[in-house]
DNA sequence: CGGCGATGCGTACACCGTACACAGCAGTGT
DNA sequence: ACACTGCTGTGTACGGTGTACGCATCGCCG
């Protein structure tokens, strides 16, 4: 429907997502007759192609190259795209480890909950950019990571809003800062460039025009005398404590 | 390059971003002869649409449409959708105010200047998801907020590397939170649902059947009890000011 | 006034998501 | 034993995308 129609009527206000969902299609074991293809392995070589090229390379054609079976074959599976994006979500978030240590704090959970979705992300990149696209991320695995993250605050004497509008602000900052992170690192990948300096050497000529206009005085200076810039794990670090502060003084938790 | 093309070589390390960006050649006045198209009439239509339709209606064939004009007419001003891109974003940060109040505090500068990225997102959304496809965004006027935010931690005494630091995790924060209240918000107007309800009723069953596994009770609770769950700004401004709290402990400024 | 460079036009190509009609096979009821 | 039924994978086709490339035209300058 995203392609392919002129003026899609969008619907009405009431029919919106599919019927039932593809969990739920998931959850009734099926009658499994020789069928070649399943969800699992569909989800896991969008996975493979998605982490090699990046997002935009999985295609319906590709992938199903990859699977050796026709384009249309796919959509037995899955009602559209948005189910396979939804799918390879839920699978990458099977990496997310859930421990329980015995005295862990509220600040520990969440340090930890950011600091795997920092994991996840840096190994499947294009996790950041489909979370974002897709508000609505209610997959198993995805709603099991939420569930933990606010969980986190339960039991302290918080109100729900409380909790909701605490645990929000974490995941803000988090999705904002893997958001500026991964999509620098991207950026260097696919441009092949090794470190700060290659894209600095890329980008120079614009940059020294840019500045040369002596309209950016203090940026010119972060530009130039800027040491830790490329020190990624301290800044998100950096970031999520002035978070934690923050609601930790708000909250008197 | 982005599609038509088998294999993309992608680019040796060196060549990157296009000889001179659309600002360089926007600088030289050009000899303009008569110009039925201007870089700012392209970029005002594509904004119009973007704003109307969504990101994903800016499609060269009907941007060429709206301004009377053949598709391949573009690409004389534009090398690519890229540039485009570009232009809209400029754009659109011509709506951010650069006020300078007398006896205001770094903290002030900052509060003010998230908050006048919220009003450009929620008056242009397609901003929050350029902002972060493109990484590098070094248009004019985004950087002049750029430096307006890194210039608000000028002269407190610390050093770049922290400066940046503080600004960036403003910034991250702002960013994912604008794309979650943005996102939200434009699935909203594309369901044609007026309030939180619409939403609750579309995704009702899909819900019920995850929660009822019991595995996420305090989401479960959330769902059930959370008030103030639609009042957007006031969430907004507590996730800032626990970050702004953060830095303000941690830099003893 | 001739030339020339900038501007806009038109066609063509490779790729995308997916609607729709069809073929083949597995298990079941009779 | 056999037809039936329903699920699985196939093939073709359509409307959409970004953009490479060659050509016509128009206005300024020498």
């Amino acid at each position: 429907m995203t392609q392919g129609n002129a003026q899609p009527p969008e619907g009405q206000p009431g029919d919106a997502p599919a019927a039932v969902s593809v969990w739920q299609r998931l959850d009734r074991p099926a009658k499994a007759q020789r069928a070649t293809l399943t969800h699992a392995s569909i989800a896991a070589a969008a996975v493979d192609i998605a982490d090699k090229d990046g997002l935009d390379s999985v295609s319906m054609r590709k992938l199903s190259g990859h699977l050796g079976v026709t384009t249309m074959a796919l959509y037995r599976y899955v009602v559209g795209k948005e189910e396979l994006f939804e799918l390879m979500l839920d699978a990458a978030y099977a990496e997310y480890d859930h421990p329980v240590l015995p005295g862990e704090t509220w600040r520990d959970v969440l340090t930890v909950h950011a600091h795997q979705l920092r994991a996840i992300a840096l190994r499947h990149p294009w996790t950041v950019e489909l979370a974002a696209r897709r508000v609505v991320n209610i997959t198993p695995r995805v709603m099991a990571t939420v569930e933990r993250s606010l969980g986190a605050l339960d039991g302290l004497g918080l109100d729900i809003d409380t909790m909701a509008a605490a645990q929000h602000s974490v995941m803000a900052y988090v999705r904002g800062a893997l958001t500026d992170e991964i999509g620098h690192a991207e950026l260097m990948k696919s441009q092949q460039w090794a470190d700060e300096d290659d894209l600095r050497n890329a980008y120079g000529p614009h940059m020294t025009w840019l500045l040369g206009t002596g309209r950016y005085p203090v940026y010119h200076r972060y530009g130039m005398g800027a040491v830790r810039k490329d020190d990624k794990a301290w800044r998100f670090a950096f970031g999520l404590d002035c978070v934690l502060d923050g609601i930790a003084a708000r909250l008197g938790i």
